[in-house]
DNA sequence: CGCGAGCTTGACGTTGTTCAACTAGAGTGG
DNA sequence: CCACTCTAGTTGAACAACGTCAAGCTCGCG
């Protein structure tokens, strides 16, 4: 990863609810941060690590990745730019409950809790706006969990297709920058599971899928596997 | 239920922030506050319906609710009292995303969005408390999904029992307020195996039930449970 | 005393995991 | 330019986990 200074104040702040801030408040968050380039499967933020900074994904997509007792990973969510990272993290306790990884090349800016925590405190809006973006987090987490809990395999990897589609590539037609085993720890199931499934669906022409391109040929059958569980 | 006026300003606004609000703001939240009892089954807070208050839960204990489209109930969560509901739903969209219910007699204020929003966007310290409060949350979301992705039912099921202990009742002796069947919704097993495991357990000499009366003899074994999921 | 809801038990079938073998493509060094 | 190796992907068979079904039980309540 390569740091530079970061004094755009056009881009990203935009992000992070500029219109409710003050110049001074501006300088004190542009003061603490830096923007990082990072690589395809370098590690942004650390599970069990000190919360020490707010991430802002300015360009890429990530994974947040959940490692257990038995090592082995745990996809809880794949998002791309522009997002606001890490702070669920921050809020409440001082150590990562998870990781962010890059999946594909990534820019983010890694803002110190600190200045994040100085705003919150005096500034009545941005407080509410992040306390908003948190539950959005919070139902999106929610929908994932009743996905997880009431559907077999096959509705749970219509769902992660469909999310990749509508909320990460914004394509039906996408290059799939995760591993079957990445999909697979994403549904919480075996990668020969999700392997099965995908190919089934390609003979019944539901999706196309050589490699890493993906295309989704009937959506509304896809639709339904996700509906009927 | 029955309602009654609420001018207890000792009591409840303690438990909301009060050492940040001024004498202004409390008497604007007392004033679009209610107090209303609710019975054992009664629902505080409809799925689907309009958000349009935030609940205290001041005495009791209450299950999150979700039905899904196969009519299939789930418990997101059980918490006692005291403890600020539904504000998840309300923070960013307009219908709420699961339903609250009593599980035995409860006692809740209900406050008008209204004025809960009227206050997060001036007073920076009050969002900045609920921030944390929605982060924290949104932790034990995330730890219960973990639990449910990654553990075999008699992992979630230990998980449950433990927390039921810890969280809920405060203690190792407790007279269970859930149904076998709701126990099942709650670690989304059947109910049989939610009976089998806890008859087993029972053999094993790890548990001691009778009906409803519960007791943790072997809290070790039940933590190595969980712990090898 | 009898009814019904919640609880309990066992048999059986489905779903999904694990294991083992195999294939294909990408990188490496002679 | 060809082995060699390493990783990701693929397939099928055996096995375990779990849900469903059907039957019987228990206890509180009318």
């Amino acid at each position: 990863m390569e740091a530079t200074a970061s004094k755009n104040r056009t881009g990203w702040l935009q992000e992070l609810s500029l219109p409710f801030l003050t110049d001074e408040e501006i300088s004190i968050i542009e003061n603490a941060s830096v923007r990082l380039a990072f690589k395809k499967g370098e590690t942004i933020i650390k599970q069990g690590g000190q919360s020490t900074h707010v991430a802002f994904l300015e360009k890429g997509i990530v994974k947040f990745n959940y490692e257990n007792d038995q090592n082995r990973n745990l996809i809880l969510a794949i998002v791309s730019s522009p997002k606001i990272l890490g702070g669920a993290n921050l809020f409440y306790q001082n150590n990562n409950l998870f990781s962010i990884v890059a999946v594909e090349a990534c820019s983010v800016i890694l803002i110190e809790a600190h200045a994040i925590l100085q705003l919150l405190r005096n500034n009545a809006m941005f407080s509410f706006s992040l306390l908003q973006l948190t539950s959005e987090m919070f139902r999106k987490t929610i929908i994932n969990f009743v996905s997880l809990a009431s559907k077999h395999k096959e509705g749970r990897i219509a769902d992660i297709i469909i999310h990749l589609a509508e909320n990460v590539y914004y394509s039906n037609v996408f290059q799939l920058s995760l591993t079957r085993k990445e999909l697979a720890e994403f549904s919480s199931c075996s990668s020969e599971n999700v392997i099965m499934t995908l190919s089934r669906w390609q003979k019944e022409k539901i999706i196309r899928c050589s490699g890493k391109e993906v295309e989704i040929v009937d959506i509304n059958k896809l639709k339904l596997i996700s509906k009927n569980g």
